[in-house]
DNA sequence: ACCTATTGATAAAA
DNA sequence: TTTTTATCAATAGGT
């Protein structure tokens, strides 16, 4: 276990991120509840994951707190006593504006990710940018590798299954011809089912090679 | 000292519900900065003293993360078609949930590009993925390898001016020496010039060699 | 406000 | 995700 103090920072490994923002989101939900029992106080709180997720938690009603909050702050910054409804309009239509520049910046990263819009960028900014998507297709090729992994092996299960049954079914079938003697002396079957059970095997061999020396091509062409 | 561990219910003595309440409060708020920190998360707190006093945190601003969770609410249960007095109102509503659907939307794409978020994805998803990437990263470097180029020549353009100049300096300075003539016959000037043309040569044949066998590495280590 | 004994939260690992 | 455990952090009660 070794716990050691952490660096309040952005955690960089994605799962170790999920689980923290999962456990911390928890308590901190969990203290506000407690903060707002002990001492009386009405409490909002807020939490967007960093994929979008909405969590909240109040102690009363989160629209009614927001409501309050808004006159609280109106009351602090503006005490000119504008229209109520032109002042709301016009907070909105900030925050609208906010979201669409974030909006815009957002795009043009992605066109960057995706190696467009490239020319304005300078020496410094370019290798940053190779590094980010080099990171990102490591990261991509790596999930690729585990899941054909995954496949591979349950094939390799189901193959295996199957020629353990195939092999069953040769016996039985053996076992009848042998039984039944001279009743049933020539059908053809036992020519194929030798060669049947060669070819399986052999494959099985195959693959076991192949398994232990699998390598995933991680360069470019 | 001998604490107890408290019950968590409103604390009755006031002065001892005021010391706790300003605790936990900067305890709550910490804890709330820090999860925003460490998991990237949008964070919003709102509390409001038994008193009524106002104190807030928020990752970002209050009011967008106000206005990103009316829309996330409404965006739950829309379906009501309210008292919206002005089909104008509808309408940048409208735009204003589609902005930030596409938004979350873009985010996604962006995170899965920086390699998270991948594990729910399919095989076939994943590929097109790495295309996409390698696409992406093949331009990247391809523009870093202008970059260099351009800077390289230019380097180059440099380097001949400045050889150039050199040379008739050197010539200048040659002529003036035999001029002056045996004014002033030893300033150890000779042996260092003819040194200087040789090395400057060199390096010039260099560059001309390296310029037509210049390969940019576009493989991964 | 400051000081510790204690409780509570949580990082790492399973 | 949830649990476990070893540590670190928050804080109750006292000065």
């Amino acid at each position: 276990m070794v716990r050691q103090k952490i660096q309040i920072k952005k955690i960089d490994n994605l799962t170790a991120r999920q689980v923290t923002f999962s456990k911390r989101r928890r308590g901190l939900f969990k203290k506000a509840q407690e903060l707002s029992t002990l001492c009386d106080a009405d409490i909002g709180l807020i939490v967007f994951s960093a994929t979008g997720k909405l969590f909240e938690y109040s102690s009363s009603s989160m629209m009614q707190l927001i409501e309050k909050h808004k006159m609280q702050s109106e009351r602090d910054s503006m005490d000119n006593p504008e229209q109520l409804h032109s002042s709301n309009l016009l907070s909105e239509k900030k925050t609208h504006a906010m979201l669409s520049r974030d909006f815009v910046e957002k795009n043009r990263e992605l066109r960057q990710l995706h190696g467009e819009e490239l020319q304005g960028l300078g020496l410094d900014d370019l290798m940053k940018l190779e590094k980010l998507v080099e990171g990102g297709i490591s990261r991509v090729l790596k999930i690729k590798g585990d899941k054909f992994m995954k496949e591979i092996s349950s094939l390799k299960k189901k193959e295996a299954q199957l020629q353990e049954e195939n092999s069953q079914l040769k016996q039985q079938s053996q076992a009848r011809l042998n039984e039944e003697g001279q009743n049933v002396i020539e059908q053809g079957h036992s020519a194929d089912s030798i060669t049947n059970n060669r070819s399986l095997v052999n494959s099985h061999q195959d693959y076991n090679d192949s398994d232990t020396s699998l390598k995933l091509c991680l360069a470019f062409p």
